[in-house]
DNA sequence: TAAATACATGCAATCGTTTGCGCAATCCAG
DNA sequence: CTGGATTGCGCAAACGATTGCATGTATTTA
């Protein structure tokens, strides 16, 4: 049924009576090989659908030639910023000739230096990683580099390696998406963010903190909570709004927090824009699908996963200097939709 | 910075002054090396961190120990149901050791057969793919199969060949839904399906049609149509409701079609459920955004994932015998939420 | 006609591992 | 003290491809 013994260079040679020499040369079209005998060992190989090894390739070369494969670890599959990460990781593989190999974290540590273990086997010729939420020690990423595949972070980027790195900007985004929430007359700007232990809730919240003072307005701690999910959001938020100078207006820290936002205040009673406004980050599916639908900050994952591709494949192939750590970052965009009020 | 050049057993093996054969066998622990050996060359390998390289390792291996590497086509990445089912596929193969090599191939034909070129080239040893729509030439799967590389379908099945696949109860899970929507009091229950090309077009319509024949209604070709996407849905969806004899409720093929029609109504000022109940497919994560929340059948693509895993990987390890078309159903479930009214 | 040039092909080493077989050295028994 | 077993290790041939160099033949030139 299947023939599982591939037909190889030495089987095309013996049946055609030449070397296996002469037919590497004929099949990568040599002029030093005459142009019947060329053609004869194409086509002989056409025919019996011949399919180089890849493999004895990958091994004869090994010094010049890296593998075409590029590593990437993601937290989480099924969220939406990931999965645009990882579809502008692709079409910029896909479009250069490498394929990518993916493995889930699960936001496990364990789990993130088991995959560097097995990519590493796997000869990836690079790694695209977000970190996990639990990962504190960062020997097995040394190990990568001290190996010569280099990385590239995104979104969760590990501070204690100068490492190469594509960031959505969090901070001007979350500026301008709470000046909007200001600008279109809100007051008490509430604001949930991730833990602190994370790059990108530091330069979010700064990003409000900032908004604040530029519009003259104070930062009041009691409207501050950490807060990243639609569960918790829909625990806190009654008490936020039973507050006795409630807030008028909420920037959320990604799209599912904000839903969870705005099914408690419509719940409640409250009329979304125009007693309180909302902002999300992300603008993913759920972002048109709530009712009203969601003033949110464009993140472009899709164009985060374009900028690391491209970083990692410019390390692989020299264009970039090995030892460079190149940083990019990827301008957000607000998007404005009926969870806030006209300007 | 980098050592680029990989500590090899001939490193070893001339720094300890023995043979590679000696190192060979004392790194996979063969008792035919004494013990005093192998442990020091044991010790060496791990204080100079020695890594096998797989290619040689696989080059030697290739008959009897295929590579580890699955390969995953699937038409979109930034889609709920496909996430979820590379969620399952990548649960599974890393539980058992493998890896996933995801490509996406854009609902396009071409790049189908280029992605299967790729991959047959990396030397995957099996692939699991969801057609795209447009492919209606199976030469490129069939190559496959001759190359002794296993297929396993999943959703997009290919009818012409008869392989291995893994497809959730399409049929079932219509029939239940629509008899929800039914038992709930809907009389006039319209269906919007994706084109009868489609194998799972043809379920789910079979299952509304069967629904409506079990509960005593007839058909009525007026309230079928084909649309499988918000926009569609919310251009047709209003000339619906403008019909003499309206439709009291929609089984949409997908949840996003489903929340088309869900604002369409909303905004022509029906009441959702009470004069008009809705039913969508996936519950992915719009099911739980929209308002009121969408009730939904339950599609478990994590489920399909797995199974199409645990299916391939049989396959390749020869669990399963090699020349078997293995087929899977997977159940689905019913979801009852804010769209439809209680019994 | 001999020598120089071109052209076409084969030999053999190489990439890093694995493994069948054979060769020494050691051991114990007779 | 000799013969057969046992032990520990190395030799060398694979795996499938590439490539520098040598070889052989045909063609041109002096």
């Amino acid at each position: 049924m299947n023939d599982k013994q591939q037909l190889t260079m030495k089987d095309i040679a013996r049946e055609l009576g030449v070397s296996v020499a002469t037919v590497s040369r004929a099949l990568s079209d040599s002029p030093s090989i005459s142009r019947e005998r060329r053609q004869a060992i194409q086509q002989y190989a056409r025919e019996h659908n011949y399919f180089p090894n890849i493999i004895a390739e990958q091994l004869r070369h090994n010094k010049r030639n890296p593998s075409r494969a590029i590593g990437v670890i993601v937290p989480e599959l099924v969220h939406y910023y990931f999965s645009s990460v990882l579809d502008g990781i692709e079409a910029e593989a896909s479009a250069r000739g490498y394929q990518i190999m993916v493995a889930k974290s699960n936001e496990s540590y364990e789990r993130e230096v088991q995959i560097c273990e097995a990519m590493l086997k796997n000869k990836v010729c690079g790694i695209i990683v977000s970190q996990a939420k639990d990962t504190e020690r960062y020997d097995h990423f040394l190990h990568l580099e001290a190996a010569g595949v280099p990385l590239v972070f995104y979104d969760r980027i590990c501070p204690a390696l100068n490492a190469s790195r594509v960031v959505v900007d969090d901070y001007m985004g979350t500026l301008n998406a709470v000046s909007h929430l200001i600008e279109t007359g809100c007051k008490r700007v509430a604001f949930y963010g991730a833990p602190m232990s994370m790059e990108i809730a530091v330069n979010r919240f700064n990003g409000y903190r900032d908004a604040l003072y530029r519009h003259g307005l104070t930062l009041d701690e009691s409207l501050v909570r950490i807060c990243d999910n639609r569960a918790d959001a829909e625990r806190i938020t009654p008490a936020m709004m039973r507050m006795e100078q409630r807030p008028d207006a909420f920037f959320a820290v990604n799209d599912e927090t904000a839903i969870g936002i705005l099914s408690v205040v419509k719940r409640l009673g409250f009329n979304v824009p125009d007693e309180v406004s909302i902002c999300g980050f992300t603008n993913g599916f759920r972002a048109t699908v709530c009712d009203p639908m969601l003033t949110t900050v464009e993140q472009r994952g899709s164009q985060v996963g374009k900028e690391a591709a491209d970083i990692l494949i410019g390390l692989v192939e020299g264009t970039l200097p090995a030892n460079h750590a190149e940083k990019r970052i990827v301008k957000t965009r607000l998007v404005v939709r009926g969870t806030t009020r006209p300007l």
